[in-house]
DNA sequence: GCCAACGTTGGC
DNA sequence: GCCAACGTTGGC
């Protein structure tokens, strides 16, 4: 059991979007980067934990969590020249690249901030907070997790006491 | 819109 | 294998 964070930008793709879906499950498409690749590819595993993060939002935050509801395959999406992510390089024979599918787990209740969740100390070291970080699908420990888990549960209960 | 950080490409 | 040029990401 390994947690992730993946990185989706609202305008595109959003945490309301996937809810959206059917079973709230759709599959994750378009990553165009070897690391990342190699991450869906070798590493997870149905049932990890996922970090739903908007980048480009204001703030940008980690707005909810998922599950890996389907290990690594080919992204189709790869071999389609209509498609934006398109990669000539890519054949159905030998695939480049790698999709998994998600479902959705929950929505946080209040949205987390990268300027709030700078401030935790736990979280010193978090791929995400790393200045210039632009790897969309990253690895999370297990504390990282769960103080992330706990700052939401936190919030949401601030939110509900407010009221 | 700006720009720093990063990944990829391609000439050499 | 080096590295400059380029395109992209993503916070601000």
């Amino acid at each position: 059991m390994r947690y992730w964070l993946l990185k989706s930008e609202p305008d595109c793709f959003s945490i309301h979007d996937l809810a959206k879906c059917p079973k709230k499950t759709t599959y994750w498409d378009g990553v165009r980067n070897y690391q990342a690749r190699n991450f869906m590819r070798d590493q997870m595993q149905v049932g990890d934990g996922v970090l739903f993060y908007h980048s480009g939002a204001n703030p940008p935050a980690i707005v909810g969590t998922a599950k890996i509801a389907k290990a690594g395959y080919a992204d189709h999406t790869a071999l389609i020249a209509s498609e934006n992510h398109y990669d000539p390089k890519s054949t159905p024979e030998e695939p480049i690249w790698m999709m998994v599918d998600i479902k959705l787990d929950q929505i946080f209740a209040e949205p987390l901030g990268l300027d709030s969740l700078r401030k935790v100390a736990a979280l010193d070291g978090m791929e995400l907070l790393r200045k210039g970080s632009r790897l969309s699908v990253q690895p999370v420990t297990k504390p990282q997790w769960e103080t992330v888990l706990k700052l939401a549960g936190k919030a949401a209960s601030a939110v509900k006491k407010a009221k």
